[in-house]
RNA sequence: GGCCCCGUAGCUCAAUUGGAUAGAGCAACAGCCUUCUAAGCUGUAGGUUGCGCGUUCGAUUCGCGCCGGGGUCACCA
């Protein structure tokens, strides 16, 4: 439709002389302002020199329009052209979603490049925290959204299981394992607090006894920090899974390290006279790519920090093929971004295919109260707890539903009602009840059984009522929305349309009653019903939401 | 102090990326079930979009300056 519009208006504007204006068109936000409008009256005014309500008036004096699709056409406002579409014409698109079941929605301008999004990334050192599952929820939902639009997509996970990090997890689980025999052991100074390190201490002690306490302490190190990690991958994975968060690839730090990558990256960059060697260490020289300080890539110890890997590491993405690489980070990296991306770049690899996405923080709410989370304290709510509590659709639709930048305040006793407060069950039940109306449909034989996708071949002209006609304009924009939450990374604005669309079928099926003694005007009616489960299920399908068939 | 995010109805948040009269949910009040799921629907009330300049036909959106909240500024990740 909107090509349609636009070679028209084009054909008008020429007819005009007017030239060098690209039109661009919109959905009005007020039902009275029609269905498609445009704006090319008031950016050309000031060039013609010209009122813009008169330049609209002769550029729709000079439009020539199909009236069975485009009812009427009209000025309106500051000098906007709006189009009024023929109610026919959303109707007759229902056959379309009909057709195109469980894969309406999706469309193929990513024309296939390989894409990875990386997200979660935490190190085996701990339980996932919820700030992780915002990210699990917005980098899975992101993902999915660039396959329905043609992407080719990996998901990934990189963890460092080497390091510092990894030796203070190893000493807190060996302190822990020896205060079962020796409860004065003394435990590291900076150790992992938390409970769950008990817990492979006690795992530990069940498999091995006592064997631990025989062999030379670097020896024990190392099984404990095998255990652990393993342990604690495995908790990870879990939760993830219990989420349907599920990764293609983990990407291990370490093999950067023994691939000869970091020196690669170290002597490229030295060549081009982007690293210096000072104070025993090795020095990034960021400030002449315009940053505000130069940074240490490897200290004076020999380690590298975290920035020479991460470098690596994205050049290693490059060179896997990967045309287009999206990063999900917390807001608490965001000071690490611009030295990788300048790396990369300085590397000749080009910065723009790289889309860094940045969410907020978390916090917990109960009983109106915020819920303080302290890792240090080790009484930090886990992702894991937070499943148990709420399950894993309330914890993914609340993950995705805000704005990535802002904060989200996730409210507990919301999450957990089963009520029509709670904004995931109002979803599901709209999907529910357009099973059960389905079923009903069948049980009195206005439906054959298995007959819901010849519903194509309905009557769709019978439905003409304000809320029938409303519904499915609402549906036939779901492409659109699929469309514009994965070109601006915005997840929560599919939470929002599947709401519009819950609201709009429950006012449909309060206005009307689907199943009639009219068998056409039935036919007709299931088919829209049928057409709004199918946008639910595969709004509810890429948020990784179970759409219920009965609640 | 530098940089990043946020500030919109009593509360939690939207707002088609610069569009028309700023919208939902919750809370409050008033209604709607003999009928396909009331986990639903309808109505009322609620606003100087933190404040002030500026950019232009037009600003919640862009720029500058304040105010307030959060984050971040390591030879930690």
């Amino acid at each position: 439709m909107k090509a349609y519009l636009a070679e028209k208006l084009n054909a008008a504007l020429s007819s005009l002389s007017y030239t060098g204006v690209e039109p661009t068109f919109e959905q009005p936000k007020l039902e009275q302002h029609g269905d498609l409008t445009t704006n090319v009256a008031m950016v050309l005014a000031k060039k013609a020199g010209k009122n813009p309500r008169v330049l609209a008036q002769e550029i729709v004096n000079a439009l020539k329009l199909d009236p069975d699709s485009v009812e009427k056409v009209e000025i309106a406002g500051p000098g906007f052209i709006n189009f009024h579409f023929a109610g026919a014409f959303f109707v007759r698109g229902l056959q379309g979603i009909l057709k195109q079941g469980e894969s309406f929605g999706r469309t193929d301008g990513g024309r296939g490049v390989r894409t990875q999004v990386e997200f979660v990334s935490a190190n085996p050192t701990g339980p996932l925290s919820v700030g992780h599952g915002r990210q699990a929820a917005i980098g899975d939902t992101i993902a999915t959204l660039l396959e329905w639009t043609g992407h080719a997509v990996t998901r990934e996970y990189y963890y460092n299981n080497a390091g510092r990090q990894m030796r203070k997890l190893a000493e807190s689980t060996y302190a822990r394992y020896r205060q079962l025999f020796d409860p004065s052991f003394p435990f590291p100074e900076d150790g992992y607090q938390g409970e769950y390190i008990k817990d492979i201490a006690e795992q530990l002690k069940s498999a091995r006894g006592d064997a631990l306490l025989g062999v030379p302490e670097e020896e024990a190190l190392q099984i404990c920090k095998e255990v652990s990690e393993a342990t604690l991958f495995e908790n990870i994975r879990a939760v993830l899974a219990r989420m349907g968060v599920r990764f293609d690839v983990f990407f291990n730090e370490d093999s950067l390290y023994t691939s000869g990558a970091l020196q690669e990256v170290i002597s490229e960059l030295r060549a081009k006279g982007l690293v210096y060697d000072q104070d025993g260490a090795v020095w990034f020289k960021a400030t002449a790519l315009g940053l505000e300080q130069d940074r240490v890539m490897i200290k004076s110890t020999g380690e590298p920090t975290y920035r020479l890997p991460d470098i690596a590491y994205h050049r290693e993405k490059f060179r896997r093929g990967f045309g287009f690489i999206v990063d999900i980070f917390g807001a608490d990296h965001i000071a690490t971004i611009p030295d990788v991306l300048a790396g990369i770049e300085a590397l000749g690899y080009d910065k723009s295919r790289v889309k860094v996405v940045i969410h907020q923080f978390v916090t917990l709410l109960r009983d109106g109260q915020q819920v303080k989370m302290s890792k240090r304290q080790a009484n930090f709510v886990t992702l894991e707890e937070l499943l148990d509590e709420v399950g894993p659709d309330a914890a993914r639709f609340f993950f995705v539903m805000r704005s990535i930048s802002s904060h989200l305040e996730f409210d507990l006793n919301l999450a957990k009602e089963q009520t029509e407060k709670n904004p995931v069950y109002y979803l599901q039940y709209a999907h529910a009840r357009i099973a059960s109306i389905l079923r009903f449909a069948e049980s009195e034989g206005a439906l054959a059984a298995g007959e819901q996708r010849v519903l194509a071949d309905a009557n769709l002209d019978l439905l003409s009522g304000a809320a029938e006609i409303g519904l499915a304009k609402l549906l036939m924009s779901f492409p659109d929305v699929i469309v514009s939450c994965s070109t601006s990374f915005e997840p929560h604005r599919l939470t929002t349309y599947l709401g519009d669309v819950a609201t709009a079928f429950h006012k449909f099926y309060h206005d009307h009653r689907v199943v009639v003694p009219e068998r056409d005007l039935s036919r007709a009616r299931l088919a829209l019903c049928k057409a709004t489960q199918i946008v639910l299920a595969n709004g509810l399908k890429i948020l990784g939401i179970s759409a219920p068939e009965r609640m």
